[in-house]
DNA sequence: TTGTAAGCGTTATCAT
DNA sequence: ATGATAACGCTTACAA
């Protein structure tokens, strides 16, 4: 790879002449530029990053941070991530924490290492603490999916209260007054507060819900099948189910088909995230829209938008879910 | 972020010193260094990536490009990239090129730019252009997956020919005749094997196969829906088919489910990859297995060997697939 | 408008 | 066994 020096000699300039063509600055003679613009090219010259970050100047590189990177949502978090980031001219670091603090830990301390101009940052759960770690520095930080409020950090968030309320309102709207709920991980906040939502919107309704209603999993495809065996052990009767994520949903639709349970005429089953394959079942898969490619656009303009201002006001955004009505939800055949 | 200076101070030793302890060089007297341990420990020092990569040194850094990132495939390479690459010290930039050679030109040039250790590389297709570019650095490329056999690169890649083979078997044995395959873009030359292998197996079994048994698909869950109604409007009956990948065998699935036709009673459907989705659907998916785990270690391997030997033999891995039978397929209704 | 030189955080060479 | 110093490729005062 030919260095500045190759191509300020090539040029016959020196090396700030190349480097002020290179950042375009004015105050350079037009037939120098030229000259010097005839050399990068001759050598396809392309400024070396490493050094670029090394001087203090941005490396045009961000960190991503997920808790696990099969999990569906993440996926979608991912793609858009890396997709919006290299439009604005970002590379990104990907790790997967696995949800394990000590890898949490480590990758972020690689990150800093690296002089990233960024960080968006997804946590394993409650217990992070590597805030305080990244808050020493002056690297921006960005919360997405996971937050919890009282931290003043940036972040991009669900409205999760508002994804509960909307799952029950549709239940309820249909008719059912047996409902089931998967949830996932309770040491995660957003979890409780979709609970919270969906409770709430319950007791409206005046529709009876206990703990015996509630199978607390973790977001796995796993958890719903555990779910529906765990609730038909209890004895207990639902109409319709709520899983806090689709691939619990997903599980939960395997469950009920294999026993031969119909869904929707038995059961209504729906999910939340919106993950494409929801569509690809049949019956496809009713569920809250999560917009994921909204977050990581907020998100990284948040992070850029934090790095020029020095220091922005801490801003929090919350996007709005909806709701996706597809075919497994369907009025409870009793009624 | 605390530099070497600062523990050197704080050590009261030179940078040097500071060096050496840091890369477990034997010369140092042992009270220094565990001064300067103390040091380190104290300011919470982590040696910059950033100045190690510029110093001609690696980065531990390398790069993953994925021509695609929504195509569970490619969502499995990822992560078991990152978590590989983990384990081994390294960290990953993703690049997603979207099927598009100008992208993947400009993101082959970011790694460069960074100095990376390495290139995990799946191309877009055939046309792609950047290898003599990177060829021409001291970069060392692996490729996965796809791959031309003409190029003397290293890489692992999977027994594509084999892949096909099995499928075709499987069905024979089942007792089909009238068989039906989609393809993914032929001008991916993995797409082109998987198909010759499928169709020389049918030959041996003297089964009927033409350029009418044919559907070229994009990997893309819509072209199994397009494939099956493609088959349709030209009155082609068949009893199995094979999809190249498991999303398209999904669309396959869900076309056929929804038009009332039984899976596998009237027609038995098969895919390929073995995605985790495969097994949740209703009726479970036939696959045949293809070990992305065991790709990427490989390829890591492979990368840092590279590296380390300055100039490797022209290695080619080649993984083998395996059939893995489930619910979707099963012998001809009329037999 | 252009060039010189210092500095970013390391490692490696050469002295001591 | 340890310390100065140059070098990696770039940006940026400061000088000319």
């Amino acid at each position: 790879m030919p260095s500045i020096k190759d191509v300020a000699k090539l040029a016959g300039v020196s090396v700030s002449t190349v480097s002020r063509v290179i950042n375009e600055s004015e105050d350079v003679d037009e037939r120098t530029r030229a000259t010097v613009l005839d050399a990068i090219k001759k050598l396809d010259y392309k400024p070396s990053f490493v050094a670029k970050g090394l001087r203090g100047k941005s490396g045009n590189l961000i960190g991503l941070v997920v808790p696990e990177s099969m999990e569906h949502a993440f996926t979608s978090i991912i793609n858009y991530t890396i997709e919006v980031a290299y439009k604005k001219g970002f590379n990104v670091i990907l790790g997967n924490t696995h949800n394990d603090p000590d890898i949490e830990e480590k990758f972020i301390d690689d990150l800093l290492r690296r002089n990233v101009d960024g960080i968006l940052f997804s946590r394993v759960s409650d217990e992070s603490r590597v805030l305080h770690k990244i808050g020493k520095t002056k690297v921006p930080i960005v919360i997405i999916d996971r937050t919890l409020d009282k931290e003043g950090i940036p972040g991009v968030v669900l409205n999760n209260y508002k994804a509960g309320s909307l799952a029950a309102k549709h239940l309820c709207e249909l008719g059912h007054n047996k409902i089931a709920c998967i949830t996932g991980p309770l040491n995660i906040a957003l979890c409780r507060e979709r609970l919270r939502g969906f409770k709430d919107v319950l007791k409206e309704n005046n529709i009876e819900f206990n703990d015996d209603c509630v199978y607390e999993g973790n977001f796995k495809y796993i958890s719903g099948i555990e779910a529906v065996r765990h609730f038909r052990a209890n004895n207990f009767e639902f109409t319709a189910i709520w899983a806090q994520n689709d691939m619990m949903a997903l599980g939960v639709l395997r469950e009920l088909l294999l026993k031969g349970i119909r869904v929707p005429q038995d059961i209504s089953v729906m999910g939340m995230d919106d993950i494409g394959f929801g569509q690809m079942m049949v019956p496809s898969l009713t569920s809250i829209h999560y917009p994921f490619r909204e977050m990581c656009e907020k998100a990284i303009d948040l992070l850029i938008t934090q790095k020029e201002q020095e220091e922005v006001e801490n801003k929090m955004i919350v996007l709005e879910p909806n709701l996706v009505v597809r075919d497994s939800t369907g009025q409870p055949f009793h009624q």
